[in-house]
DNA sequence: ATGGCCTGCAACGCAGGA
C-alpha cells in the first residue's frame, strides 16, 4: 500500500500537477492540505476520472484538507473531537483497513502571535486525540503538513532560522509528543540523503538554492512502521511551472 | 541582501502562508 501527502497550496491551481502526479505514482491513499476550496467546488469528477474517490473538508480561501483513495473511504471524521475549530485542518478515513488522517497544522505566524499559542493548543489536542486513536486502530497513519521541522537536520540553515516558527523548542516538543505516543516519523526509519526538505519559500529562488525545511511528515503506528519499506520526498513537482511550495511525501507499506 | 513570492478575494491591496 502506498500512502502520500501533499500540501497543494490551492487545489484549483494545482489540479493539473496533482492529476499528473497521481497518474505516475498511483498512491492508494493521498492526503491533501491547503485545498483552499469550498466543498461545492471540490473537483470530484476530475479525480473520479483519474480513478480516485475523495472525502474532504474545505472552507473559503484558507486551509482545507482531503483524502483521495482508489478504494472506498469509510468512517469519515472531520476535525479533532472536543476541539472546536472553524478552520478545516483535519480529516480522517479508513482505507484498505488503514486509519488515515490528513492534517494541516497551524502555521503560528510568529513566536509572539496569538496564532502561535493556538498552534500549541492545537498540537496538544491532536496528541490527546491520537493517543485514543492509537488504542483503537493498530494500523494508523497520520500524514500532512505539520509545520514543524523536527530537528536541526531538517533545516537548511539552523542559524538563520533561530527564533523563527517551525523550529522553536515548544513546537518541536509538541511534535515529539506525537512520537512519544508511539508514532514513528517514517522518513527517519531509513537512511536519507542530507538536506532533504519538503518545503521551499517561493522567494529568493529558494528551491534552486536548496533553502528548505522538512515540515511535511508521515507518522506511522508501530504496526505500520514495522511494515514500512520506504519513505521518500518527491522534489520533482517543486521544479515545475507554477508549483506548490511543498513537495509530496510518499511511504510504501507492505501489508 | 535569507530581499525582491504566491493564493484568493474582491477589488487592484489586502491577509495569510512559511
Amino acid at each position: 500500500m502506498r500512502l502520500a501527502t501533499w500540501n497543494v497550496n490551492s487545489l484549483k491551481v494545482r489540479l493539473p500537477h496533482l492529476l499528473d502526479w497521481l497518474g505516475h505514482n498511483r498512491p492508494d491513499a493521498m492526503c491533501l492540505q491547503e485545498t483552499k476550496t469550498v466543498d461545492e467546488n471540490f473537483p470530484t469528477e476530475a479525480l473520479r476520472a483519474a480513478g480516485y474517490r475523495a472525502v474532504f473538508s474545505g472552507q473559503k480561501t484558507y486551509n482545507g484538507v482531503a483524502i483521495l483513495s482508489r478504494a472506498d473511504a469509510t468512517e469519515v471524521s472531520i476535525g479533532i473531537p472536543d476541539f472546536p475549530d472553524e478552520l478545516k485542518r483535519v480529516i480522517g478515513a479508513t482505507v484498505n483497513g488503514v486509519r488515515v488522517i490528513s492534517v494541516y497544522a497551524p502555521n503560528g505566524q510568529s513566536l509572539e502571535s496569538d496564532k502561535y499559542a493556538y498552534k500549541l493548543r492545537w498540537y496538544a489536542a491532536l496528541a490527546s486525540w491520537l493517543s485514543v486513536e492509537l488504542q483503537t486502530h493498530r494500523r494508523l497513519a497520520v500524514l500532512g503538513d505539520f509545520n514543524v521541522a523536527p530537528e536541526d537536520r531538517d533545516v537548511h540553515d539552523p542559524k538563520r532560522w533561530e527564533g523563527e516558527i517551525h523550529v522553536s523548542e515548544p513546537e518541536r516538543a509538541a511534535f515529539r509528543k506525537l512520537l512519544q505516543l508511539g508514532l514513528a516519523d517514517a522518513f527517519r526509519l531509513f537512511p536519507q540523503p542530507e538536506k532533504e526538505f519538503s518545503w521551499w519559500d517561493y522567494r529568493l529562488n529558494a528551491f534552486q538554492r536548496g533553502w528548505g525545511l522538512r515540515i511535511d511528515e508521515i507518522l506511522l503506528s508501530p504496526e505500520l512502521a514495522a511494515r514500512c519499506a520506504a519513505c521518500v520526498i518527491d522534489k520533482r513537482p517543486r521544479g515545475l511551472e507554477r508549483p506548490s511550495d511543498h513537495a509530496p511525501v510518499i511511504a510504501e507499506l507492505r501489508l
